[in-house]
DNA sequence: AATCTCTATGCAAACGTTTGCACGGATATG
DNA sequence: CATATCCGTGCAAACGTTTGCATAGAGATT
């Protein structure tokens, strides 16, 4: 740890000329002679000058990081979405950090503690399954740091948003289901305060409204995470009941998958004695068998659009106290775990 | 984007003291007084005072920030490493960035060229399947940027490296299909510069001969890529060929899960007509029909390992040119798509 | 020869923080 | 009363960069 990075100071005392010269001749500032600026741009070559970004984002009051906060990368979602952020900063002069908050409200805020004591330019958030309060978040917004929450809905605060159409994601999927023939169509859904997991529980809901089918508390699980395993009791419980469903929609792909396998267990036939829906298409879903019928989320482009977003919030000039609000249509794949309507081919 | 936030000059001025004392308060210093530590430290806590991270970093000519370079992030083996070495960084005073290359060489010479434009204390780096020239790399260690390679092997490259014994885990998976009864196995590797694609090539091969069993050419396929859609081919072309194998070990489990499907589609009886083992043990593959046998690899730990190393690196006061190699060993899950050896429970 | 106008460059301050050194005042020692 | 010792604090430099202002020198105009 002894590296002298080259400085302007360097070049100046070489060519014998101040640090200010030598700061105007990498800017070609028009002043200054061409050869003095010839032999400090040769120099700074040879010599491979790199400005020091710290000494330039303290002098100019301004910091080149994006944080970026997610429950958990290691699921597709989330991962996706990250890629399409880092797609969209990777052209320009920002750096991303990625920051995990393994689904927990504590972690979240102690990240953004942490943050706020290094220089941050703006904060890029999909809140953990556990935040209801969000005066971190708040407090971002108070000392100006432009904050873009996507995917999850915090409800009942104001801020930029990036979302899923998660209600008429699920009503579709429902929908479909009942088209095909189901009557009995479990859910399983996930965390309660979840606005990704309420909106699909709703449209679940009122697509069996809107069809008069009447809405069973039996038929509505819990699971208790996210994993495949979390999946199986569920699954059990529905299957072994005294009033079995003849379709489940997952609320995700992983419950989904894993219903599947239970299904299967027990052996009960899919689609035909259960037809199985679940959420994100993971890119694995589809090399199941049967292939698992999903709803296809635009997770790519969601961060990527995220990301825009707090770029021109970062660099506009005005002040302006709209908040964007951007909701992303799903799309219904249909595969081998649910059954075809009639002459829908 | 305006925000004053509080200095110590602000806190000095306040208190009608010198910056110098508000800096030293802050520190404990013996030298102070009691009375003026605590004013300043209650005012400081009431203003919430924080320190300037580029201020500081600045004048100790140091970085907390971390590169991470992998070649993608939405395969769950590194996000799964990413995670590690997130947790290891997360309870110090370094923040992790994430730079994703996706497996381009140029791609990656391009982040580490922008990198060097940033203060960085150290990079992580899995190297992308299409680099085979480490000047990039060189260029860091000459900066005495401390460098850990990690998963991929970059050979006749000197560097502090966390690797997994692919061979091994290689050899294992095939001796077993051996002992199972398979005499006939194909492999299907992946791009042929790749340390870990190598390594397990040759673990398949040693394994074959271990068992004196011939080595034929045309049951080594090389799929083109890394995705599900990239074993299908293959596949059909070993299941279609005029010398049938009955088992094959894949380079990795979405390959494996691709060559099952196309398998299946193609009438084979998995594991009786043919056997498949994959490589990674991603968190979906025990959930497909049958459980996909695989070889698990601690890449969550690996992560973890190589941040450890590269905090020590960066923290470690003594020039030494030891380079740290370490291996990590797999281990092979047995389950549904591989036969049982005879009296193996 | 005195003044004016350019042109090219340097000076110094600023960003926020730390730290070696110096200094003023109080107390203790001779 | 003079000197030594100590305590608490401030000054100024340093990190690397930019930029408004000043200025030196040259040439042009009077």
């Amino acid at each position: 740890m002894k590296k002298t990075r080259v400085t302007i100071k360097d070049i100046a005392r070489e060519l014998k000329i101040s640090a200010s010269t030598v700061s105007r001749a990498l800017q070609d500032h028009p002043a200054l002679k061409k050869e003095t600026k010839e032999a400090v741009k040769t120099l700074a070559e040879k010599w491979n000058y790199q400005p020091n970004s710290m000494a330039l984002n303290l002098l100019r009051q301004t910091s080149t990081t994006i944080a970026v906060i997610v429950p958990d990368i290691t699921s597709h979602f989330f991962s996706a979405a990250v890629t399409g952020i880092q797609d969209i900063f990777v052209s320009s002069e920002y750096n991303i950090m990625i920051c995990i908050s393994n689904e927990s409200y504590e972690e979240e805020a102690l990240i953004i503690e942490n943050l706020s004591k290094v220089q941050i330019a703006g904060v890029l958030v999909a809140p953990a399954s556990t935040t209801l309060d969000f005066g971190h978040f708040r407090k971002l917004q108070k000392n100006d740091i432009p904050l873009i929450i996507f995917d999850r809905d915090c409800e009942g605060f104001e801020a930029h948003k990036v979302l899923v159409d998660d209600y008429s994601g699920a009503f579709e999927a429902v929908e479909y289901l009942i088209k095909s023939g189901c009557r009995k169509i479990a859910h399983i859904t996930g965390a309660s305060n979840l606005s990704t997991n309420n909106h699909r529980l709703q449209g679940y809901i009122d697509a069996l409204k809107n069809n008069n089918i009447p809405i069973l508390e039996e038929h509505i699980i819990q699971a208790s995470g996210f994993t495949h395993e979390d999946g199986i009791q569920p699954t059990e419980l529905l299957l072994r009941s005294n009033n079995i469903p003849d379709a489940i929609f997952a609320v995700n792909d992983r419950l989904a998958v894993s219903a599947m396998r239970t299904a299967k267990k027990l052996k009960f036939r899919i689609p035909e004695d259960i037809a199985i829906i679940g959420f994100d298409d993971e890119p694995h879903s589809s090399y199941f068998t049967p292939a698992l019928s999903t709803v296809w989320q635009p997770v790519y482009s969601m961060g990527m659009l995220s990301a825009r977003i707090l770029l021109h919030e970062i660099e506009k000039e005005e002040e302006s106290k709209e908040f964007r609000h951007e909701v992303f249509k799903t799309e219904l794949v249909i595969r081998g775990t649910s059954k075809r309507i009639q002459g829908d081919f």
